[in-house]
DNA sequence: CTGTTAGCGCCTTCAA
DNA sequence: TTGAAGGCGCTAACAG
């Protein structure tokens, strides 16, 4: 059968004996055809196997049903759950998803950006790298678009990381703790940024605690390495800036002998899959990425039905408290 | 700028004072154009900007320059690293990605590969969930098709498990261990049968070892849950079906005591990020799902230019040695 | 209610 | 070497 020519319109006219303009306007469900017309129409072209060449469609229609989605590297764990969250939902409205995988490359997103949009009906560009004047030029040329992310002139959907860093915060202090430690990951990030900002806030609004900023990696090495400086913080909570780093500090006290929760409760960022097997296992905060992609989609999708998406939402992450977090000792 | 209408091929004719056949002909690089006057035509393209409508070609040419791509779940990290290769592949052969997520639905997966096929130029169906009579009409209506990690009447791309599995076996068999457990996963699944045979082969040409197969999960839980029988088999090598179960079988031993590698050498599969983190490090086989996907576009295009691919090409995990094996204790 | 006609934007014979 | 004309398959006025 791979060589079967697709059946045509013509085919089902002629089939069916009808025109072609009814036969369109069957498949498309307008009302202002004979009942029994229509139904012959229907007859035909389910014995045909017939359904209309989208191509053609979006040709005449200027639509493609179709939108794309740019990524700075799909292997990158953060866009995945992104990716399936925005295709299912994507998917359930009846629209298709163009990947494109930029490579980390400016030149390459920019491009593909272009180039993508002009096969489809919208753009998402997640967490582009790209300058804010490329960017502005390029969000001007592909509108309608949406932002993960980062924010421009378009509708933008972006984790929030301030919120859940400052609830880590608060279900110490509500555990007794007054001693925080900070393991700074990465400092020119924006997602660093908000965390340096949930900090100041609770420094400001929790008078009676104290909160180390200790300058370390976004890997295991760097929190193991970071234990000696927490240590003589005196801290009693750590926050550490993700996951890696949080199990590389709980592993390192666990061989020194330093109990957790006991000495020092830990708390990480991002639920990687084997947080939970860790001990104890991880307190930590996971981004909703599927809710994120879905939200994109959402407001994409009321640029593309003429609606007007919130501008800027927000995804809270979800704290999940596990044991290594607990009461300091008494 | 949104709203700017996109230049038409018109637009560049009439700007250039020729016929529209004329820059169809510079824009297609057919050399049969007066130099002087191709020149004139692209630099009216460029002045304003055209480019060649990605719709109307397809419609005329009878090509998209687009592949479609069907997975069970993109947040599986299976998916992912062979998704990029593929991607990646694809793009730097001129071809654009069409993404679909079945979210392990059979139902969806067929409609999903039928749609998404007319948009696009072929397919590459991923691990399909379908039956094999389900699979034999699919991929007789879509071609041309490739398959991954599961064969049928199209060419095909997968993993072999066997080999690494026995290359692990034979590391260990080197460093002096003749009796292993083998911790079994999923009973039913492709790769579950290959690992099985790896055993079988190994009993047969290294006669002086025994290989116990210990019923196990594919969690954390069920590595650990599977200690006791692990001792009593006797076993100085453990091949565990993957690297939770086998991180869960290190942690357990630990707790219990007992020296890895020095009592128990422990290999999982997979080399998931964590992997890395244990202590001693997981020595693990890990899927270059990268390279999956990039041959999977290979066969693809061979198919799309008219060549013939390998019926089946079979890509080869590498065993990645770190210490949580070694030799037995004499 | 139905058929005829004119495009959507592009490529490609066919003449000139 | 160039231009005019006819589709690719479909939808949407416009008549009838």
């Amino acid at each position: 059968m791979a060589g079967a020519k697709q059946t045509t319109i013509t085919d089902v006219a002629a089939h069916a004996g009808v025109s072609l303009a009814t036969v369109s306007r069957v498949m498309n469900g307008n009302a202002t055809v004979d009942p029994a017309l229509a139904e012959r129409v229907r007859a035909s072209a389910a014995q045909l196997g017939y359904s209309a060449n989208p191509l053609a469609r979006s040709l005449v229609l200027g639509r493609t049903q179709t939108i794309s989605v740019v990524v700075p590297d799909l292997a990158n764990p953060t866009f995945q759950g992104m990716l399936r969250g925005l295709s299912r939902a994507a998917v359930a409205d009846g629209y298709h998803v163009l990947i494109a995988d930029s490579d980390e490359n400016v030149d390459e997103e920019r491009l593909l950006a272009l180039e993508s949009r002009r096969r489809s009906d919208g753009l998402i560009l997640c967490a582009p790298r790209m300058s804010d004047d490329q960017l502005a030029d390029v969000v001007a040329d592909v509108a309608p678009v949406v932002l993960v992310n980062r924010t421009g002139d378009a509708p933008s959907v972006a984790a929030d990381y301030r919120t859940p860093l400052r609830a880590i915060i608060d279900h110490l202090y509500a555990q007794g703790h007054r001693r925080f430690a900070y393991l700074a990951g990465a400092a020119r990030s924006a997602s660093s940024g908000q965390r340096l900002s949930a900090l100041e806030d609770a420094r400001r609004e929790l008078a009676d605690c104290e909160i180390a900023e200790i300058p370390a990696g976004v890997d295991f090495a760097s929190g193991a390495g970071a234990l000696d400086d927490v240590l003589a913080s005196g801290a009693t909570g750590v926050l550490a800036f993700n996951d890696l780093s949080a199990m590389g500090l709980l592993s390192a006290a666990t061989e020194r002998g330093i109990p957790v929760p006991g000495r020092l409760s830990i708390a990480g960022f991002d639920d990687i899959p084997f947080a939970r097997y860790t001990s104890p296992a991880l307190t930590t905060a996971a981004v909703p990425m599927g809710e994120l992609g879905a939200r994109a989609w959402s407001a994409l999708h009321d640029l593309l039905t003429g609606r007007t998406p919130e501008p800027a939402v927000t995804v809270s992450p979800d704290v999940i408290v596990r044991g290594s977090t607990g009461a300091p000792a008494a």
